[in-house]
DNA sequence: TTAACTATTGACAAATAGCATATAGTTTGT
DNA sequence: ACAAACTATATGCTATTTGTCAATAGTTAA
């Protein structure tokens, strides 16, 4: 029970990619970064979920990091030159998807003051 | 030629609240309005199945017009009381969601000039 | 040694989206 | 009159996406 929507969800993905855009993280630390959006109560599964499928298709790598700091082992991920690419990709479309937004908000709001 | 994303879909919902926030249109309409915001790529059936649904839990009514101006007789759709309330929730949604959006965004552009 | 927290994974169910197709009335062209 | 194109709605099936739950397991604090 979250307090997102549906659309919120899907902008976990393009989050992953750009708060791994300078940092190396893991999935636990990238869900405390999507706290910070208001997305944090995403189901942890989800983030690896998605993980996974991003190294599957090669937008990231990720090591093992086995210098057990506060529980066990995790993967670590980086950002590929693809990913970099997807990034920008990504970028684009929250920009358009952005305008979109707008372009409803604005419909409303002038529709209100008929 | 649907250059819309998955996010973007899931405008369509708010959308159509918006477009029948004054005016009383039929699923087709509504599809010509969608276009307005590049989403007229979307197949009509998701129209109609979101409008029913719509129907169902009473956000919206249907009165069937036979008027025939240019085909078939249509299903002309009303915003309720109740459509109206979903209406404001959604935009407050959206409003939240376009600042998640400026907040993701915000993230690249600063670490792009690292 | 137990509980709480960190961390990842997998299995299965539910919801959503895409695609194709059926139905059918109207308009336009020949 | 007939066919083709356009308007309009509906539905069934498949594939994809998302949600939920539970399993596994290491670390830290009580």
């Amino acid at each position: 029970m979250g307090d997102y929507s549906l659309l919120d969800v899907r902008l976990v993905e393009p989050a992953l990619l750009a708060f791994l855009q300078d940092e190396n993280l893991h999935g636990y630390g990238l869900l405390d970064k999507l706290e910070g959006l208001g997305l944090g109560a995403i189901n942890p599964s989800v983030i690896y979920r998605i993980l996974r499928g991003y190294e599957e298709i090669g937008l990231v790598q990720s090591v093992w990091d086995e210098e057990k700091t506060q529980g066990p082992p995790r993967r670590v991920y980086t950002l590929t030159e693809e990913g970099q690419k997807a990034l920008a990709r990504a970028e684009e479309s929250l920009v358009e998807t952005s305008d979109r937004i707008n372009k409803i908000l604005q419909q409303i709001k002038t529709q209100k003051d008929h």
